[in-house]
DNA sequence: GTTGCCATTAGCCAAAAGTCGAACGCCAGT
DNA sequence: ACTGGCGTTCGACTTTTGGCTAATGGCAAC
């Protein structure tokens, strides 16, 4: 292949554009493709089937923890994706890697430590950062489950599952999506079936054992 | 007051009785309340206004996260509660403290570790694991409103609350609380309105802004 | 080209969820 | 002793949810 193609999911726009340099200084032919929200991801991973690389970020609005990664390495399981975060607990690094991620990179990363990160997932290999300890990597059986049931989802069926657990009505769903509320109901009811529960609650507790704690407090701690 | 009177909230038998060993060998006149579940710890807090101390488990069944440490600290700003957990994290230890508590203990702690602990906080002190900064200590917004806002529901408002976490029917808690269907809407109705939601969902959401990712992820790792 | 899967929609029905008003008891303040 | 507020309880009513069947069109695999 002549040109790398590099997809990077961060609804910050100077965070993107970091990450846009940083790939850029690491390889001049890239090209980027940027997403910032869960349907542009969708749209970007689905329509760049070829690409190199995906940096996906933790925190994108309307996707919960880590679903957005178990469902992206099901339906492209050859494209390495990279876990962009703030929250980089060893903890939620060894969570990453074992839903599929190929690196983990911090938010509070230098420069030249991104570029390394970069260049070495690019390079195949697997990146996390420094004084990380990646030997223990057996995650709890539920949360292994949780993922495993959501990554079998369809696109249309994940999304109204995202929407589902921001604690909107099916109507709501609909009048966003531009659909009848009676399509909503179908896969809604399609999800239940895959996630093994019986009702939007039982669904939302599905999806939180994907999730990560209190990012905002992670921010705000490293300074220490 | 002659005797000392110590709560001790925590579903695991054994650790309740490690925890009561170490109270008994630091006063020994101690009266010691044991609780398992939420209604007993419920009881305890009520029927012992006058108790010296709570030693609170952060996963008791049936409870999420900080959600029981809000609560008992508003119902009982005189009571000294000490949250008692297996996930010694820098992040959850800060977060238990801004939520009221006057310690924490870990479990992974050394019996001498324990007792100077409990006869800190039993001396008025406020007491941490070693090497914890407690200085960095403003939590995340939303979750300081979450905390708020459960911390105003009543006794059965907060049981229920916690029931409908789990993803149980309006049917079931009725069942289980021995009422009728009718009255928890009418719980329910009155918590969505503290909580400032119109469903379940949203509710479910707002309670797991105070919970603990992953806590089984954290007892596998200290042996690293 | 047929078979299967996905998305879409409708319609129906039972169950669950949620709101309202009303009754009762308790407790604090006057 | 009276009164106002709050918590608990409950039944009646409306809305939402969820399960079911069935039909359509598109798209990809075989």
């Amino acid at each position: 292949m002549s040109t790398t193609t590099v997809i990077i999911a961060d609804d910050h726009p100077l965070f993107r554009d970091a990450l846009t340099h940083a790939i850029r200084s690491c390889v001049d032919d890239a090209r980027i493709i940027e997403a910032d929200s869960l349907s542009t991801l969708q749209d970007a991973v689905s329509t760049h089937p070829d690409a190199d690389l995906l940096l996906l970020d933790l925190n994108m609005p309307g996707v919960s923890g880590f679903s957005a990664l178990a469902y992206v390495r099901q339906h492209h399981d050859t494209l390495p994706t990279v876990i962009v975060s703030a929250a980089d607990d060893e903890a939620v690094i060894r969570r990453a890697l074992q839903h599929g991620a190929s690196g983990f990179i911090s938010k509070s990363s230098s420069i030249s430590e991104l570029e390394s990160g970069i260049n070495a997932v690019l390079g195949g290999e697997v990146w996390v950062p420094d004084g990380i300890d990646i030997t223990n990597t057996d995650i709890d059986q539920d949360e292994r489950q949780a993922a495993a049931a959501i990554s079998q989802l369809t696109p249309h069926q994940f999304r109204v599952l995202m929407m589902l657990t921001e604690g909107l009505l099916n109507k709501q769903i609909a009048y966003q999506l531009g659909v009848s509320e009676a399509t909503i109901k179908a896969h809604i009811t399609a999800v239940f079936r895959k996630l093994n529960v019986n009702n939007r609650t039982q669904a939302v507790l599905a999806v939180q054992q994907l999730a990560v704690t209190d990012p905002a407090a992670l921010e705000r701690a490293p300074k220490a």
